[in-house]
RNA sequence: GCCGGGGUGGCGAAACGGUAAACGCAGGGGACUUAAAAUCCCCCGGGCUUCGGCCCUUGUGGGUUCAAAUCCCACCCCCGGCACCA
């Protein structure tokens, strides 16, 4: 006889013990022969974490877990899931932090590690800790730098300027979501643009591949489409306008639009204030106010320059050129509304019909001719506000009369006849600069050398250590505090011999982030970066499940770096994620968690309190796990209850029976297989929790003691959301071993889920009167018979005519009638 | 402004175009208890009721349909992302 005290549940002590269990076994784990030749192999990733030093996050732990079920119930089907982790610990956000408390991130990042990881074992994520990888490593980084070299021997790495948003105060380069609406987010001080030389990948080229292999991709709509935007891709032309009376002879500007079928309407030109055409354009009398205004610029940041203003600024440079379509002689401005690095750095003003050019023509008294007439105006209809739509080309002399479409395909074959014009698609997506002045990162493998110039470090020299510098705090130099370190900067060239200098830029942590997946089955192997052989066995990952706050930047990278590495003979695939699922965000109480309210979620308390297993449930059962929930304190009481009940079902003092199943809890049992096999792969986690619940408590019901296979099923069945408590009771009763090492999923036979009789509701012109109780599938006649004997029906029917019957078999009756 | 995702009981949420509110939280009542906790049972959108039922209710307004939370059109609000992209 059981005693009742030391059988009561104990989250604590069975989650420990079945922790212990899996490292003795190595459940999660793969060994080396494991890994080779698995007969099903199945690639269960999620996004790693960046170890803070505040611990895991609920947000952290509700991603996990929504993985850790799907890469659970793979498991179970019988599959080899292999469901890694690691950590992304470079950054600005770990170097902040460091020089924020004054700890060097060297001492710092392996201690948060540590707690990170020791709360990851104690959610009972099914995680192979054999294969997990840090990205601050030399064993890991060593091989970023080795993807930097690929790249550059491919000719997808070049060096050149680009701006970068500079605090004076700081003396620090900041990011552009360290830029806040100009001012510096730590001292407030006006950000400013400098140029420096950097390292760019030319991920521009693949925007084509990038957007078109979307459409193949098994990924959340709503990433697909963010990506999409971010790509940005546009049709159109460019135009080629002649500069006038410049001597000597300076090249056409070009413009790139995607509305060439305005160009009649053109009537002046607007360039960045740094195209670099800017300079031979400008007349002596305009000069100082075109370089006054050029400084104005230039002190803006990166950021606020993007800011949509309320007035347009420029200033007119005294240059003209000539519209290839009217021949008309039009002025040059340079504006800060026109931006260098989006198509050609300049644009054909059409006021008529652009919101913004409009603005500005009305802004400085320029003429706004319309060239475009929709529906019911003509050409003379007068133009109060910007016309951007489409309509009949009127002022476009030979094109008038043409529609806007039609007109723009011809404006461009006749400009194309005297070289002035080609179609042209253009993107928004840029090249992808990695350089960060920054210490925490892995250098970037390239020295300089007075004879060569940037040569590549060897492959065999790699990596090139990040040296521990005590005072890694930028200064005004504008350069990485590596560059103050010149014992370890100062190198020989590894070509010529001759004396060299490192580069001191280190690389962006979306280039850590960005491969992190193909290393972690070869990770530990120091021979490659990825071994070929395990990596053609698992990749590409099968299933992603992260945040969609990375549904850009890291999703884009990885995609590049992945296809990138297919063209130059590393991958065989050139898509790395076949699915990728992006859930939801988790609020609080209605309002958004974070530290300033002081309304975060401490995990461990609660996981102490409750156990792993309970907490996981509440995070699954709270919404839709692609939607995020809710988090109410008090919710989590429901699933703590139902895991009572769970085992208080499957252990009770008297023993289970071992009698044939009840038909009536046999048939919930197989409607329930039916909907969490349905419902589970789908990640509606949620409803398969409230299935579990209904149907513990049909199996409970009025206190009846359950059989064995009443509650067996139930137990594989929770095993995704609660792998601790599911390992004990399958341990009860009577199995050997993991329950995640059988093939134990249960399965529904369709003929026992069907009821014996059903609830058929009848209607009387929509509106339900009575509900009747038939046999499955009874024919109209019969259901009809039943329902005229309701008197609740039979009244409405009285002295009404039955004018149309609807019969939808075991769902509804509706009569239709009329007095 | 543009692109996503949402608006359903006191709350978190369910609902192949077919009985709106499953499952759970909170709340109320009861059983057990000296008491409390735990556990178990019952009630729980609103109004009316002759206790048979009737009417209203899924952000707002229209529409399609025998039937709309669900489909279509217009609009309002909330959350997330992007934002002078020519």
């Amino acid at each position: 006889m059981a005693d009742q005290e030391t059988d009561r549940y104990d989250p604590g002590e069975v989650e420990g013990r079945w922790q212990r269990r899996w490292e003795e076994w190595g459940t999660n784990t793969f060994s080396e022969q494991r890994l080779r030749s698995p007969t099903d192999p199945y690639y269960n990733l999620m996004m790693f974490p960046y170890p803070s030093a505040e611990g895991l996050h609920v947000g952290n732990i509700y991603a996990f877990t929504g993985a850790d079920v799907h890469g659970r119930y793979q498991r179970l089907q019988g599959r080899d899931v292999f469901e890694p982790i690691g950590f992304d610990a470079f950054g600005i956000h770990s170097e902040n932090f460091a020089l924020k408390v004054g700890v060097h991130p060297m001492d710092l990042i392996p201690g948060n590690v540590a707690n990170f990881t020791r709360q990851l074992r104690r959610v009972g994520g099914m995680f192979d800790w054999n294969h997990a990888v840090d990205t601050t490593t030399p064993d890991y980084y060593r091989w970023t730098q080795w993807l930097f070299l690929q790249l550059f021997k491919g000719g997808l790495a070049e060096r050149k300027e680009a701006p970068v948003n500079w605090c004076p105060s700081c003396k620090t380069v900041l990011a552009n979501e360290q830029v806040v609406s100009g001012l510096c987010e730590r001292c407030d001080t006006p950000v400013e643009q400098r140029r420096i030389a950097q390292w760019f990948f030319k991920i521009s080229a693949y925007a084509e591949r990038l957007l078109e292999n979307l459409k193949t991709l098994d990924w959340s709509e709503s990433t697909k489409k963010a990506q999409e935007n971010w790509i940005g891709r546009s049709e159109g032309a460019v135009l080629r306008f002649p500069v006038l009376g410049v001597e000597p002879d300076v090249a056409d500007l070009e413009v790139f639009t995607t509305r060439p079928d305005t160009v009649f309407g053109a009537t002046y030109m607007v360039l960045a204030p740094e195209h670099p055409l800017v300079d031979a354009i400008t007349s002596s009398d305009r000069r100082a106010e075109v370089e006054e205004y050029r400084r104005t610029v230039a002190r803006m940041d990166v950021v606020a320059r993007r800011k949509v203003e309320q007035s347009k600024t420029g200033v007119f440079t005294g240059g003209h050129c000539e519209n290839p379509a009217t021949g008309e002689r039009i002025p040059i401005w340079i504006a800060d509304y026109v931006l260098m690095d989006y198509g050609t750095g300049a644009i054909m003003a059409v006021p008529g019909h652009d919101e913004r050019d409009f603005e500005f023509a009305t802004a400085f008294g320029l003429p706004i001719p319309r060239v475009v007439a929709p529906g019911d105006s003509t050409a003379r209809t007068p133009l109060d506000e910007a016309y951007p739509g489409e309509g009949i080309l009127v002022n476009s002399g030979r094109f008038d009369g043409m529609d806007t479409r039609e007109g723009g395909r011809a404006i461009v074959t006749w400009l194309s006849e005297r070289g002035l014009a080609e179609a042209r698609v253009n993107f928004r997506l840029h090249d992808w600069c990695i350089s960060r002045q920054r210490y925490w990162g892995p250098p970037i493998p390239i020295v300089y050398c007075d004879e060569c110039g940037p040569v590549p470090v060897p492959e065999d020299d790699l990596p090139v250590l990040l040296p521990r510098v005590e005072d890694f705090q930028p200064d005004d130099s504008g350069v990485s505090p590596l560059a103050r370190v010149e014992e370890w900067y100062r190198t020989t060239c590894s070509e010529c011999g001759g004396t060299a200098r490192r580069e001191t830029d280190v690389s962006d942590t979306f280039l850590d982030s960005g491969w992190y997946f193909l290393r972690y089955p070869s990770a530990g192997r120091d021979e490659a970066a990825f071994d070929p052989e395990v990596t053609r066995t698992w990749l590409p990952v099968d299933c992603y499940i992260g945040g969609n706050e990375h549904a850009v930047l890291h999703l884009l990278y990885s995609r590049f770096l992945t296809m990138a590495l297919h063209d130059l003979g590393h991958l065989d695939f050139e898509e790395p994620f076949t699915k990728f699922r992006a859930h939801g965000l988790i609020v609080r109480e209605g309002a958004k968690m974070s530290k300033s309210r002081g309304n975060v979620v401490i995990p461990d308390s609660i996981i102490e309190r409750y156990g792993a297993d309970s907490f996981r449930l509440y995070l699954m059962f709270l919404g839709p796990f692609e939607e995020g929930g809710d988090y109410r304190d008090q919710g989590i009481q429901g699933p703590v209850g139902f895991l009572k009940r769970l085992w208080n079902a499957v252990v009770p003092v008297d023993g289970l029976r071992d009698a044939a199943p009840d038909v009536a809890v046999e048939r919930k049992l197989h409607q329930t297989i039916e909907q969490v096999s349905r419902q589970l792969p789908d990640l509606q986690y949620n409803t398969c929790v409230a299935a579990l619940m209904e149907y513990l408590n049909v199996v409970r019901a009025e206190g009846r003691t359950p059989t064995r296979a009443e509650v067996e099923p139930l137990v594989v069945m929770i095993a995704p959301f609660c792998p601790h408590i599911a390992e004990e009771l399958w341990n009860r009763l009577g199995h050997e071993g993991s329950i995640f090492d059988g093939t134990s999923w249960p399965s529904f036979d369709p003929e026992k889920l069907q009821e014996e009789a059903v609830t058929v509701a009848v209607q009387v012109n929509g509106r339900v009167r009575a509900t009747i109780e038939v046999p499955p599938g009874v024919s109209e006649e019969v259901a009809m018979d039943r329902a005229r004997k309701e008197p609740n029906v039979a009244r409405y029917l009285d002295d009404a005519q039955l004018r149309r019957v609807i019969y939808v078999p075991d769902r509804l009756l509706n009569l239709v009638v009329s007095t």
